[in-house]
DNA sequence: GGCACCAATTTGTGATCACATATCTAGAAT
DNA sequence: ATTCTAGATATGTGATCACAAATTGGTGCC
């Protein structure tokens, strides 16, 4: 009768609003490059898609845009941040000081069961790398960087860093699946694995300061070239939001 | 008849929503020292305190949730971010990186201008810091920075960095003015100026190093003891959120 | 006196509506 | 055929309401 006490211990599984959902999905979407740089959305458009009414849309567009993923124009219209390649400069090197910061510590604070994990994120990056599967491959390359992280116990510098990589996150959309630069990508990430195995600190952040360069240089030969590309960014005519 | 048209020229004032106005009040306030750590807030309150309603004050909040400055708790209560000794750590370390990178950019891009500016920004904190006023002494350090900082021309970083005042503007409130901790900082606000001066990148970095790392221990002195200063989080009964 | 229990209030969340402005679509004039 | 214009539509913003969960305040029981 008065089991009504018993039940309040239960995890309470951490508040999950539909907000939050939608923030979410809405940031994983963009981290995949699942939109493209300047591309329109709708506040109800995207709730449409999501099956949630324009309310949560607009609390969790309103932390994107303070992340800078999203960013609402003069007339108030609604967009995807198109980055500059002054302003991808920026990125670069801003994350090359945090997460070189990062790697150094997580290097000294390895255990075995790290290592372990690592190696399995690092295999299921190689597999997306052959499979030339850029949105499954910027998935595994953000989860690897980011359990790395972790281990260096600093979520407030992680958290910095995340919101550079959801800056940059629209950007791979206008890079094409390029084997080159993938086999040089896993070479940097070949070598900051052996370094976090050796708990070699200044080697783990050479190496991520490698990997960032040249994820940089990749990304500046497409950016501030408006060719083509474009199509991607507008399709014509009929912009209607993604649903991803 | 048809002067309709001459008239969208007008500056439009780079579009203020409510929704804006609130989220700069807010995060000005936080930056301030007008919010004290853990302090609890209510949407309905702030509305009402600065004349709106809760709508604009909603969208401001996700935002300033996003930069760290306010929290949701797991039964979805509304307070001020309280940092962990070790975060603050985090936030020092993380500073030094980014503060030290604009600083040393900024030494190779300072211009006659620029030295009248920062001169100029420098006295006002002096000033401030004469008259042990706290706040005050707050709002000129971030100015002088800031000011410092636009000078590297790198808009992205100075977006984080001051992501990162924002997460420690309410610890200052848990510390008296101290004419000895003003004292040492002014000293290494004065070698930042002079380092400014003398167009010495390096010498900039090590200066605003200094500056950051002074301010942490400062902090750290008043973080983690949950002696007294409680009073100012926890006024015992009635928390009416603050009308700042 | 301390503690458990219940009613009243508070508070975040989601939904809906009204409105002003921007954008789009068509139609007409040249 | 092109361009300009006016009606129609789309869209972000702000306000209000309903609701569930949580907090609070008081009351009585041990």
């Amino acid at each position: 009768m008065k089991d009504t006490k018993p039940l309040p211990p239960l995890p309470s599984v951490a508040r999950d609003s539909m907000a939050d959902q939608v923030y979410r999905h809405l940031r994983d979407g963009v981290m995949a490059g699942r939109f493209a740089p300047g591309q329109r959305l709708t506040i109800r458009g995207l709730a449409e898609a999501l099956g949630s009414s324009p309310m949560p849309v607009r609390e969790a567009l309103r932390r994107l845009q303070a992340e800078g993923a999203f960013e609402f124009s003069d007339t108030a219209r609604l967009s995807v941040v198109q980055l500059s390649g002054a302003q991808l400069r920026d990125v670069r090197d801003a994350r090359v000081a945090l997460e070189g910061l990062l790697a150094e510590r997580a290097a000294s604070r390895m255990t075995g069961v790290d290592d372990a994990e690592i190696t399995q994120l690092y295999d299921r990056l190689q597999a997306a790398a052959d499979a030339l599967d850029v949105p499954g491959y910027l998935s595994a390359n953000f989860a690897f960087h980011r359990r790395i992280y972790e281990i260096a116990q600093a979520p407030i510098i992680l958290g910095a860093v995340e919101n550079f990589w959801v800056l940059i996150g629209p950007c791979f959309v206008l890079v094409a699946p390029d084997a080159t630069h993938l086999r040089r990508s896993m070479d940097a990430h070949r070598r900051i694995l052996d370094a976090l195995m050796h708990r070699d600190g200044p080697a783990a952040r050479a190496a991520v300061t490698d990997d960032i360069m040249q994820a940089a240089n990749c990304l500046s030969r497409v950016i501030d070239k408006p060719e083509k590309a474009r199509s991607v960014a507008a399709p014509k005519r009929r912009r209607r939001d993604v649903s991803a």
